[in-house]
DNA sequence: CACCAATCAGTTGTGCACAACTAAATTGCG
DNA sequence: CGCAATTTAGTTGTGCACAACTGATTGGTG
């Protein structure tokens, strides 16, 4: 496998490859259901969570508006999502599954052992991953549970 | 730190994030000089190695000429690197950084220090994420020198 | 109450990523 | 040689990311 050496050293780099090669691993299964990874991570909080804010969203996913807006839309048109604002403070809007949107769970399935196959690390290595990733995000490591690619 | 439990134990998401936050710290010491961060790697290319061709920079990087030709095109413009036709392939190009794009090398200086402490990880940890994130990307990690962020 | 700062969703503009495609040059095989 | 398959760079179209901004709503303070 060459590589540059200017690169191979770069943990940033390895960062930003290894990011896109988990996407595009996602790629074939969301494809069919014509999600893209970001969608399929708002559903999933959805999924998990229920009905939440464009504000929560954003905070849990580390994206603005400028990003959540657009790709919210087309989860609407695609007929996944429901917007619906808040009556009480009318800043806040609050996205809701359809049902077509709740389908989609069990339509797509679990995806978490054939992505962590793919990687060819060992439940060890992908738990280390994920604790140092974890701390290099700044957040809180997982300390009981499993890890999910 | 307020998360979805349904992202936390997800490496993906977890490098998604990590990738995106990592390129945010390198853009307030990019931005000043023009470049933004897929820029930057293609430039660290060229200084490293010298003239490369397109070919080349796409499986070092792992990008597409969809996605280079146009990054290359801004390259020009900005007078970083100069276009070359190679006359014994005509279907392959040379990329060759300019004067002013060498001397970008030494006005951006070296990063790695700066963003290795902005992880908060130990040298430690970032070696052995590293190593991590090279068995995943399926390329050989390195095995004596040090590690940059 | 009046007003100012903060919050929130949305829009605009730029630059990646990537699929799908085009066109030209080269390679290889009968 | 002749020609089909391959390689290479480029274009087009879609969808993120993110900076900078707008406009509406809300909260806090004098």
């Amino acid at each position: 496998m060459r590589e540059s050496t200017a690169l191979d050293r770069m943990i940033c780099f390895q960062l930003y490859a290894a990011s896109r090669a988990m996407t595009s691993l996602y790629r074939p299964h969301l494809d069919p259901h014509g999600l893209t990874y970001p969608q399929y991570l708002v559903m999933r909080i959805l999924w998990h969570d229920g009905p939440t804010t464009i504000r929560d969203l954003g905070r849990t996913l580390r994206l603005d508006s400028g990003t959540l807006s657009p790709l919210l839309k087309r989860l609407e048109t695609q007929g996944h999502i429901r917007r619906e604002r808040a009556t009480h403070d009318e800043r806040t809007v609050w996205i809701h599954p359809t049902e077509t949107g709740t389908h989609l769970q069990s339509d797509i399935g679990d995806l978490s052992h054939a992505l962590a196959c793919a990687t060819g690390l060992t439940t060890d290595e992908l738990h280390q991953l994920h604790t140092l990733l974890h701390r290099a995000n700044g957040t809180a490591p997982t300390p009981p549970g499993g890890t999910t690619a």
